[in-house]
DNA sequence: CATGAATGAGAATTCATTCAT
DNA sequence: AATGAATGAATTCTCATTCAT
């Protein structure tokens, strides 16, 4: 019996995820994958239209994640300034993270350190960068409806705060910190920001 | 007409930086450079054994400052983990990394972001690695003349702290920061650091 | 339209044999051989992993042969020094190298002449020395069984006359010996050998 | 001090000698010799045109011993057959092969083992054959001179008989054979040969 | 869905030799 | 006599991708 298309996308897209963070996009080749998966080249070709597209696919889920949460956190869409000073906000945010990490774990590795080569490989600095831009629009907006609070933050201080939480990711994922460790560092890290941003903003 | 050797191997050099800090280490073959710097392919074999034998000889006044930096700075031999606190410790290690940022913008550049496929492509992780190990040693050595403060500090703490600071360094040259801009984050971080540390051990 | 693999692999080792045949193997390129055979060199290794591969399948039938050849004949596997008397014997041992010659004149050349720069150069050494090996071996074999012939044959005696016989081979092919001369050479040379045999161990 | 230029070029030699024993003609690279003799590539090609041509200098002493006792051994030039029944020709020849092995044993190896890629490659062929012809211009003369005796020998059992005295040179150098290990087997050989060769001629 | 065959564009490195000084 | 610089021609092997079936 043949196998069913989905059987051999999923098993394409498992082994391209194990030889990938093993040796990296470019270590890795189409040869390798196919092999591994039990399939001949060219029908790789019939499930992706390339290596790369391969690759976006794989990291699909985890990017996703990403962009929701770009635009959910650093939330253009409705959350008030005013809202950071509540518990509650910190708790759902730490959560966000968490949940992230705990699902995507290898994806993001794959994403933050075995992307080179591929498409994805300025993920990082796109996000920083999008995420920047979004959470300057955000301050404007602000400003419009809270016009005592001080907005008055540098684009490289709002930039270099993403910057940190990313390296603070990677450093989770390189080191293998257990759950338990995450949520302490994580912890620490997102009381530090909201703190800090909060004295900022001088509300 | 012959050309000195200082000369050729110069300009090596100089389309090497060039194109590396274009493409990347692994983008850019030794081709594009023997073209770009007007001379046979095999000849450039006469100057340098290998790519990667250019790449490093290329980044050698980096990578030699870094290393001084890393012995000197972190330097488990004899600044007393009293001193600092004084005014002019600060200054001397922001006018430090001001110089090696000054001189080697570049090749910082390369080496950071570019060397992807070089035997440099770890840099980044072995000397973060390596200072975290001589900061604990010296904590060690320091516990043993000044029993009273503390240095019961994790490894991992250790480790985040070196990892901030070449992220900063990251940022700094991605950005292309003015001097004036990189004087004024720097002068932030290391004030920050010192800080923190001073508390972190109680003195 | 699309030739059938087996076509394709055939023509290149045909090609290959001709070549290496004519330029021995290092002086033979694989373009060499991908050109004459009417493909891409790259699809060359499609078929053959390597160059040497190439080579050592080429040749595969003989050193196959030559193989079977050490085992049988020189072979520790029951056969009886006793039976060396027979007419018989003389006679299948004749034959076994005669079928060789007849069969792989081509590939034995390419073995002995031709394989510098491959895994196989050393081909005839290895062989000589296993053949010696084993000829001792049942040489102690056959004191046990029978104690009154005499078997005190120096080692460098049996080697010695593994490589006579090889020059005899490589005498035959490098001259191109019709089959009736081969015959004739090569049962002077065997007579000669058995005979030379039975009175070493005075039987 | 300049140093003096028969130095130089002695010292090329040694170090070429030491250089193609140890990896072979073809591996051995210009810049190899240059280098460990201590002088400049360029500054070879003063001594030697190319090479090839510094391979064959170094073989020189051992080729031109071959050369002439290619003329006197199989000498066309006046030994009559009848001579070879005198103790003491075989004891000359004897002398003459032992000479050459102890005092080019290393050229010797080169020439035989070492040469392949140089002009000198098929130097073992090149002088059976030449040997061949002469002795059997020789008989001729010989026919004519003593008509009672057989010179009815054909081509390829002269050219055998040459082979077979190559091989076992090669064997003596290959085995590294003692002084006294090779006069033995010379001795053997010699005799064997000179028989042989009586009872053919039936002198 | 699946396959075997085929391709084209590289890429790093080697090496004997020559030239200008 | 000696040198450093330079050359050109080669060579093996890789890899993503496409085509015909």
């Amino acid at each position: 019996m043949q196998t069913l298309k989905t059987d051999t996308r999923k098993r394409i897209l498992n082994v391209s995820k194990r030889l990938f963070l093993k040796k990296g996009f470019r270590e890795t080749t189409t040869r390798d994958i196919a092999r591994e998966a039990g399939i001949n080249l060219s029908n790789l070709y019939h499930y992706f239209a390339s290596k790369d597209e391969l690759f976006c696919q794989l990291l699909k889920p985890a990017t996703n994640t990403l962009e929701a949460m770009l635009n959910e956190h650093h939330g253009i869409k409705g959350v008030d300034i005013l809202s950071m000073q509540e518990e509650g906000y910190v708790e759902a945010t730490l959560e966000e993270y968490m949940d992230a990490i705990r699902k995507y774990r290898n994806l993001l590795k794959l994403l933050l350190f075995k992307s080179q080569g591929s498409s994805l490989e300025g993920y990082k600095e796109y996000y920083v960068e999008k995420a920047t831009r979004l959470v300057l629009d955000w301050l404007r907006a602000m400003k419009t409806k809270h016009p005592e609070i001080n907005t008055d933050v540098s684009g490289f201080f709002v930039h270099l705060n993403n910057v940190w939480m990313f390296t603070l990711l990677e450093e989770v994922l390189m080191h293998d910190l257990t759950e338990e460790e995450v949520r302490s560092v994580m912890s620490d890290y997102i009381q530090f920001e909201v703190i800090g941003w909060r004295k900022m903003i001088q509300i």
